[in-house]
DNA sequence: GACTTGACCGGAC
DNA sequence: AGTCCGGCCAAGT
């Protein structure tokens, strides 16, 4: 049981990414969602957290996790990223009405494989 | 090592 | 309809 310098750093965003890298095209996530496919419901504010942090060019589709009212969560850090978002979104043929949201009941995806599965 | 800062959420009023 | 409020916790200062 020694060696305590196996310091398994275990990222905590890592698990966030890999499974915000399941979500296929067409489809959004909200923040809360993802928490709780995580098995930890209540922390939607850790996803928003590191999707913050989030290089825009990485390999991670964060556009599409979106809040619980299916609007674009803005932030005066990303300014001009909000509305890429959104384009990035209209190109997946998700549409928006005209207060700005996009309808969750129809574009909300609903991963079929146990979310313990997604991670591995 | 204490304190601040968030792409949030749900319930109460 | 809105607004307020507490909870949640990793990273940065």
């Amino acid at each position: 049981m020694p060696m305590k310098t196996a310091k398994t750093k275990t990222p905590v965003y890592e698990q966030i990414y890999m499974l915000v890298r399941q979500i296929p095209a067409g489809k959004v996530a909200t923040y809360g969602q993802i928490a709780t496919l995580l098995d930890k419901p209540g922390h939607a504010r850790q996803i928003g957290y590191a999707l913050y942090r989030v290089e825009v060019d990485a390999d991670i589709p964060w556009h599409r996790v979106v809040n619980a009212q299916g609007m674009i969560s803005e932030s005066p850090q990303r300014q001009g990223n909000d509305d890429l978002q959104r384009l990035l979104l209209e190109q997946e043929e998700i549409t928006f009405n005209a207060q700005g949201k996009l309808d969750l009941r129809r574009y909300r995806w609903h991963p079929d494989p146990p979310p313990s599965t997604l991670l591995e």
